[in-house]
DNA sequence: GAAGTGAATTATGAATTCAATATTATGTCA
DNA sequence: TGACATAATATTGAATTCATAATTCACTTC
């Protein structure tokens, strides 16, 4: 759905190409919060010129990564612990439809596959691989938001959830909230199997609040 | 809060006028979905070069009113009925979550403005004075999420609003409906001032679908 | 020596120019 | 006449250039 192909083979804008490896750079933590952004410098790393760099500029800053302030450039948005909890207050609302959407229209091989999935979730915890628990995390969310059927849903997600991401990555995982956090991903599963909206709901968005809880005691 | 003046005598960049204006002309319609845009017309329209212009369709494609296809340019949003679907949805989940924190953390005056409002909203229904009862209408949905204090949501929400509000000045408001959505308010705005954050999350989420049911008779 | 003013430098905002791709028009051949 | 190939045109993508505002730094003055 909407999924129209407008790039056929390997032509990619080039302010596209900027804007993603840009913001990798900035969830990844390249570039700090709250460092300014000298347009030229970038241009001479990126071997682009400034027309296509500045346009992903702009991008980037409706995305909320940004701000751009009037001719003094571009700043990268600096995190309150309050913004972090607001952001996770709307993810965990927009996870929560994405509970009950899924388990209700979910095919059942979307569901096989999620339960699969929170196995192998299972089997890097006990393992202690946190790298491949993270990567199968993310899996799962991006697997339940895509079983809703509602693609508005996904990309608005997308869209918060890339803001967080920095804080998520620096999120400590004690032993005991790591096993909670398993838990609540078998029970997710279990009750989107059972077609159990309610719970798969309520189960969705309580995990997301618990994950803030983890971040916050860190700071 | 996130409330720093950036820009403190009227020195609005023209790439941000340009947005600002075009998205107005999206809402408004005056330029159709599916019509694709030709920049060179538009230059002439605003008297600006192409390049403010491009980055203003930049930043409307990352808000999702326009497609920009590589080298073919950007053609406005063709909204299926599905998609508006789709957007309400979300609406809906995020009202509702409006619904529960306004209940919870909203000031004394907060409520008092809302019913208020609601009183408004009562008197224009019964003089029939439809373009009073949407504005109103707005300006307590408005209100109810700013109250929430949660400013991502605020601005979460207004994104996704700004996408079917073309969808929504058509909707046809029946006499039914119309009678339906003064009580619903009513009934929310009670619940808010009683703090009871469940009904009032709830009676949010069911106004907003039942404003999609009113939208999809029509078509 | 510190504060303030003004020139020089640097960075950003916007227009223009150049290049590459897509679209349209024309003509040829079956 | 219709389909295809090719040329002409128009449009988009990106680099360069020009203009304007902000920052820096030196100098004057108290």
């Amino acid at each position: 759905m909407s999924q129209l192909k407008p790039d056929p083979i390997g032509r990619t804008a080039l302010a596209v190409e900027i804007t993603n490896r840009l913001r990798q750079m900035i969830l990844e933590g390249v570039m700090q919060p709250g460092e300014k952004i000298n347009e030229k410098a970038l241009t001479t790393q990126f071997g682009v010129s400034r027309t296509p760099l500045r346009e992903a500029l702009k991008v980037l800053a409706a995305e909320g990564l940004l701000d751009l302030i009037p001719h003094r450039g571009a700043v990268i948005t600096r995190q309150s612990e309050a913004e972090v909890a607001e952001v996770f207050q709307v993810l965990a609302a927009l996870e929560g439809l994405a509970g009950d959407l899924a388990a209700k229209v979910a095919s059942e091989a979307d569901l096989a596959q999620i339960t699969e999935m929170t196995e192998q979730l299972r089997r890097s915890y006990a393992e202690t691989d946190r790298p491949t628990y993270f990567r199968i995390n993310q899996a799962i969310h991006k697997a339940i938001l895509v079983a809703s059927g509602n693609d508005t849903l996904v990309k608005s997600h997308e869209l918060l959830a890339h803001r967080v991401q920095r804080a998520r990555y620096q999120a400590n995982l004690t032993p005991e909230r790591w096993r909670a956090a398993v838990e609540e991903h078998e029970a997710i599963a279990k009750a989107l199997s059972a077609r159990d909206t309610a719970t798969a709901s309520r189960l969705m968005q309580d995990h997301l609040l618990h994950k803030l809880t983890s971040i916050r005691v860190k700071s």
